[in-house]
DNA sequence: CCACGATAATTACTCAGACAATTAGGTTAA
DNA sequence: TTAACCTAATTGTCTGAGTAATTATCGTGG
């Protein structure tokens, strides 16, 4: 039997300490969010109820009950009366929501579902780059044009060559087409992002990966879906090698 | 400019008229989750303020705003002081969201979408089938075998088949071990129902599916992740003729 | 004519407290 | 053992008030 866990009983409020555009709500959801993908609640275990959780955080019910109504949206947790709210197993939740995955890779992220997001790149690129071949209009076309521009201009050290990164292959999914593609964005940008996050922390850039990103959008604007997606396979592959690199040290 | 939308004005509450549950913010979110599924609402509409969208729905704000988080929490909708709260472009929904699924399968599914949904079946199924082929342990085989046991007996036509044939895929993406594929279980799922539901409104059960999927079972018993993957894509391509079919006349 | 900063109005947000509805779990009766 | 019932605990819903954030407006200065 899983005994009712009581918080760390830390105060939230601090009303200008969350940036512009935060309410109290998402606060307490962040925080709760965190907590549960770090673990602290294990699937399973019964959050105090309402009335004591909100006055350990300081807040009113009405603040509590909506971050819990987010939570419970995603499927990180159900209510229930009587039976209070508990944590729901991992199946459940919604891992692939961007919110979620932001929780996930606050604390330590789990070394294994970073390989998961991996795989599912590995999956998934090379099969959008083809979709892409075949259907992308030249506005999509330049807007992969303009991304690789700015990679290549402010390199993975900018924050501005990231988000120059992230856009290229948002681009990618987006010029599928596919609607149930294009909601993979996120996760795959997270994905994307560890990758260049991890090589930075261990200061060894070794290859540039300028080149992989151009093969994939010769092969795209050359209306080539054999060649995009074996060129997304070696690039998220080769992703995926340094990416393994880093975390193993 | 997008005028402010005024709701169809219907009621909620009937307390007995929701399945067991199903609390009122829920019925809420559900009916304006449909409505912005359906385009009832289109992105970038303003909904009408708390106080009036309440006082039409006839319930208190505080259910109406629980409703409301529970839509922001699936990327249907922002609020802000001052601006309302308005739908969001469709990039923005987390389309593979179930309950989000279900809005958009709850009013005429659009054609787009569905082939969006076998598309993205297409590309993970069969990966997934591989990767099952490679880690599968004894217990994962068993609930596949009972999973075609079961759809066997009871045929699509049940809804003890139907429940057998989720199972059954949800057993593969469950043996990969990877939780980013084993969320993807929902939306696919999903697309599963849908193959058999069009296929049962027309009345035409063409092709017993019972074969290409023993085929798909085999080749994991077997630890032959190209046959999997291979089988599976047979089944997938087959699922989305039969569907395709369905749909044209 | 344009840019910028104070100001006002609108809207969502937060709060408190009460009561209702639901349900898990124990109790009793068949 | 099983079924029906009762009770208590918890979430769910409501009301009404007040606060805080954001947008739009207007005026002022450049």
């Amino acid at each position: 039997m899983s005994k009712t866990k009581s918080p760390a009983v830390p105060i939230e409020r601090e009303r200008q300490a969350r940036g512009t555009g935060r309410r109290l709500y998402g606060a307490i959801a962040n925080k709760l969010g965190a907590a549960i993908l770090s673990g602290e609640y294990q699937p399973g275990d019964v959050l105090s109820g309402e009335v004591v959780f909100s006055e350990q955080l300081d807040v009113s019910r009405t603040a509590y009950r909506e971050a819990i109504q987010a939570l419970a949206a995603k499927g990180l947790v159900e209510s229930r009366p009587k039976a209070g709210t508990r944590v729901l197993p991992r199946s459940r939740w919604n891992l692939l929501d961007p919110e979620v995955l932001g929780w996930a890779f606050a604390g330590q992220p789990d070394i294994g579902f970073i390989r998961s997001l991996f795989e599912l790149r590995a999956i998934v690129e090379p099969a959008a780059a083809a979709l892409a071949a075949e259907r992308r209009d030249n506005a999509a076309l330049d807007t992969m044009r303009d991304a690789l521009a700015r990679m290549t201009r402010h390199t993975l050290a900018t924050e501005a060559g990231r988000t120059a990164d992230r856009d290229f292959h948002s681009a990618i999914l987006h010029a599928t087409g596919n609607d149930a593609l294009i909601v993979l964005n996120a996760s795959i940008c997270a994905a994307v992002n560890w990758t260049t996050q991890f090589k930075q922390r261990q200061r060894t850039l070794p290859r540039n990966p300028i080149p992989d990103h151009r093969r994939v959008f010769v092969a795209i604007a050359d209306r080539d879906p054999a060649a995009a997606s074996e060129a997304m396979r070696v690039l998220v592959e080769l992703a995926l090698e340094d990416t393994r690199q880093a975390m193993q040290p």
